[in-house]
DNA sequence: GGCAGTGACTGCGCAAGGCAGTGACTGACT
DNA sequence: AGTCAGTCACTGCCTTGCGCAGTCACTGCC
């Protein structure tokens, strides 16, 4: 590996950490303005992304429990977010729906990051974006598989 | 741009949102696995760049009260992640020292993903490691600059 | 037709953070 | 030297978000 090949390299790996840290930022911004806790938020993308309506899955995706889901479905209608809808097939169950004037209010939110992302896609060339495509869809996995298999270690804790 | 260049550019939008939840979901189950809340780590991040050590600042980065960085820093010290020492110029304020063996264990916990970086940023060449790096850096800016600069929309709340 | 399982909801408690002060200390100005 | 506004960390008090455990309604299976 050529000396400005790894140059290029360590200033990719100190960048990875910033754009990650200034995108959380971002999202806590949207969500700030939007006047709603990023659980909330984070709800609504579940809810965009179309992955799922049932609250039991909505709260194991989100990691909470179902109770803990129940108010935040109650401050979501609050807020205007989403409604619930009885489901017909199963009178336990209720099936969680997005409002449609919020999220466009989410998608305007995010409008200047989305047009930043295409324009600058726009100007890579085929091995540039497949090489991008990679590093991203292998991070993912691997941030997937390192959440779920952390190494043990020793701490104390807990007084 | 070429039909399967364009194809390559949507793979990587959506590959894109993916990676910073599986990386927000990875940062969690890391501060899980350390018996510490989000916050803590998001600080020990902080101490962990050298960015400062004075508690006000610390706290205005980590956008809460000066306050509630108190608690912060109270639990911090329970929980042994760092310690507050004074600050011999000026005796109203203090350092915030980072506690090493916790860091450690914060760097142990990091290391698969560190390795995957540094492995698959090792099969880049020139072109593909600059498109990177431009995208990262210049998405951080857009994310930094797009948090302060969120459009206004409408919205009706509060109750 | 009974019965275990599932789904959403509720009371209670805890933890985290904001707000509005308080006291110690500083540097600048007279 | 004395004063005084500004800064710094810290402290009650309060709100909010969530977990936990229990409750009730409903389902499908035997």
């Amino acid at each position: 590996m050529l000396p400005d090949q790894r140059e290029l390299a360590t200033a990719a790996a100190l960048a990875l950490p910033r754009f990650v840290g200034s995108t959380a930022l971002f999202h806590a911004a949207v969500a700030e303005r939007m006047a709603v806790t990023p659980t909330e938020l984070h709800c609504l993308h579940l809810l965009h992304g179309g992955v799922s309506d049932s609250p039991t899955e909505l709260a194991r995706l989100l990691r909470m429990s179902t109770g803990a889901f129940t108010r935040l479905l109650d401050r979501m209608e609050r807020h205007r977010l989403a409604e619930r809808a009885p489901d017909p097939a199963d009178r336990r169950r209720l099936v969680v729906r997005p409002l449609p004037d919020r999220m466009a209010e989410l998608a305007e939110l995010y409008a200047p990051m989305a047009r930043f992302v295409g324009e600058r896609l726009a100007h890579l060339d085929r091995r540039q974006l497949t090489a991008l495509v990679g590093f991203l869809t292998d991070g993912t996995a691997a941030a997937e598989q390192a959440s779920g298999n952390l190494p043990n270690v020793t701490h104390a804790i807990t007084s």
